[in-house]
RNA sequence: CGGGUUGUAGCGCAGGGGCUAGCGCGCUUGGUUCGGGACCAAGAGGUCGUGGGUUCAAUUCCCACCAGCCCGACCA
């Protein structure tokens, strides 16, 4: 394997890719736009997903499954959903060899279906809530592409929630949006800002959407999860009518909410580095290799020393692999176990087997410790804790030094402005700043630097005594402004 | 959908109006190595993107088409 990874300061979208490739992650499919999850890369989405479902499930939620094809006209019920989505959907016009009487769209997200269904299971006030969650593929086709981040299919979950009062949905909507801000910082290592979307940038058909922000080594802004409170606007066109404790009829009341395969590249982009994946242990398939460096005349005992090691850690179970593949140099299976993010690296040698140790390397920050065979379990347990904690800490202090607080639209633009290449330089990232709350600020904001309102933070809205940052006329929110993907 | 760019071995590329179409990596086999991407030897592997044209002769020149990638507007 002689190709390299391009180093983030040349060209860090070609970095990007190189990691993934490199890593195994995914691969281009010959469907324009469309990957390919690989065994590498489909088993973080498995870890991350078996560990959501749990935290869905703790907050009383079920899964279902519903069709992946929705008629038309569903889409059409909604106003602005189906304005929001027409430019990106894909659209069934024949099967079985004639056309449709109705043509049918892969879904782009699954409202409209799940709301005619809950029409007919919803009647009464102690039909709620309905709090259902499902596990699917959806197909948005984007014109620009890139890899996990935006690809015409990708797999996501989306949350559909039906509740009796506005006040039950609202609650919903922000619990939920804890569940996934503690869950990508917990599980993932990812710091985020939790807040509200602006009226231009949140989902067609909801009354309000809040988001997860969290900032990549380039400085921009990705969007990590979505959570929406759709008010009785679902409800209202696929007419969902309960009979209510007083017994009057109400329109049922909304939350939708999802998370994507999208947060693999943000994990990727968040943690890795010029050497290859950097993984949290909770998401590695493997959370520590095991690599013996033997000699010809010594290959047999050094192989049955760290063949024992490997078993002690597994036996503990931790998830462990001996690399005894002897075509291979070991310079050569650093480097690609590096690569493939493995979180610990056991170097068991020669010299190791005649003093009863090993020699364990950190992939988070490359430092190297002797450890005694019979602490070796021990060891493991707290690096992995330790390499966990620090992914986190690390990345929320590279974001925290690029926040800077922000008060004047020439600063603003200064502060956004890219080089002639349109790379940010590195004082750029976030802009923590008030705002007057007019569309046409952001609007002109995004003309003249590309940046948008990326979220109202929910934990940020005291005091704000001052002037818009864009306009300077009266502040009514603090925002953070930044490029995002 | 606009702009750019590329299609030659699995990958990255070179080449060239006719002759056995090459190079590096990877792959296979055997041997020597092995504490940061080892080495030797012998092999396998090609409708030169597709269609048309020019020509005695096209993978090479011309035209069209198709596809991929990158960059923009749209978006998780």
């Amino acid at each position: 394997m002689a190709e390299k990874i391009t180093p983030r300061s040349v060209d860090y979208s070609q970095w990007y890719i190189d990691i993934i490739l490199n890593a195994k992650l995914a691969d281009y499919s010959p469907v324009k736009g469309s990957m390919v999850i690989r065994p590498r890369g489909y088993s973080i989405w498995e870890r991350l997903r078996d560990e959501l479902d749990r935290r869905f499930k703790a907050t009383g939620h079920q899964n279902a499954y519903f069709p992946m094809f929705i008629p038309m006209s569903f889409l059409k019920k909604e106003a602005e959903h189906v304005e929001g989505f027409s430019p990106e959907l894909a659209v069934v016009t024949h099967a079985g060899g004639e056309e449709l009487e109705e043509p049918l769209v892969v879904r782009p997200t699954s409202e409209t279906i799940i709301w005619h269904m809950y029409k007919s299971w919803i009647q009464s006030y102690r039909d709620l809530p309905l709090l259902y969650n499902q596990w699917a593929n959806v197909v948005r086709w984007e014109k620009r592409t890139r890899l996990f981040l935006r690809t015409a299919e990708f797999l996501w979950q989306e949350g559909h929630t039906a509740h009796e009062t506005k006040e039950d949905a609202i609650e919903e909507t922000l619990r939920m949006l804890n569940v996934y801000k503690d869950f990508v910082e917990e599980y993932l290592c990812l710091p985020v800002i939790a807040g509200k979307k602006s009226e231009s940038e949140k989902f067609a058909g909801a009354v309000d959407t809040y988001s997860i922000e969290a900032m990549m080594q380039d400085f921009k802004a990705l969007q990590a999860g979505t959570s929406h409170f759709l008010g009785q606007n679902f409800a209202k066109a696929f007419d969902v009518q309960f009979q209510t404790r007083s017994g009057t009829l109400d329109y049922v009341w909304a939350t939708s909410w999802g998370v994507s395969t999208r947060l693999i590249g943000a994990i990727i982009m968040t943690h890795s580095d010029d050497k290859g994946l950097v993984l949290p242990p909770t998401l590695a398939q493997e959370e520590l290799v095991v690599i013996p460096i033997f000699k010809t005349d010594s290959k047999t005992d050094v192989l049955r020393y760290a063949q024992d090691v490997t078993s002690m850690l597994r036996d503990r179970g931790r998830r462990v692999v001996l690399d005894d593949d002897d075509t291979a140099s070991p310079g050569w299976k650093f480097a690609e176990w590096e690569m493939r993010g493995v979180p610990i690296r056991i170097e068991a040698g020669p010299k190791d087997m005649a003093q009863g140790t090993v020699v364990m390397v950190r992939r988070d920050t490359g430092e190297k410790v002797t450890v005694k065979k019979d602490e070796i379990v021990q060891r493991a347990d707290e690096l992995l804790k330790a390499i966990q904690k620090n992914l986190f800490e690390r990345a929320k202090q590279f974001r925290d030094k690029h926040t800077k607080d922000i008060a004047d639209y020439e600063s603003m633009k200064q502060y956004f402005s890219t080089d002639s290449a349109g790379v940010s330089d590195s004082n750029s990232g976030f802009a923590r700043g008030l705002w007057c709350g007019s569309k046409e600020c952001e609007a002109k904001l995004k003309a003249d630097t590309k940046a948008t309102i990326r979220c109202l933070p929910l934990d940020d809205q005291d005091d704000i005594n001052g002037v818009c940052a864009l306009c300077g006329a009266p502040a009514k929110h603090r925002a953070i402004f930044a490029r995002a993907y």
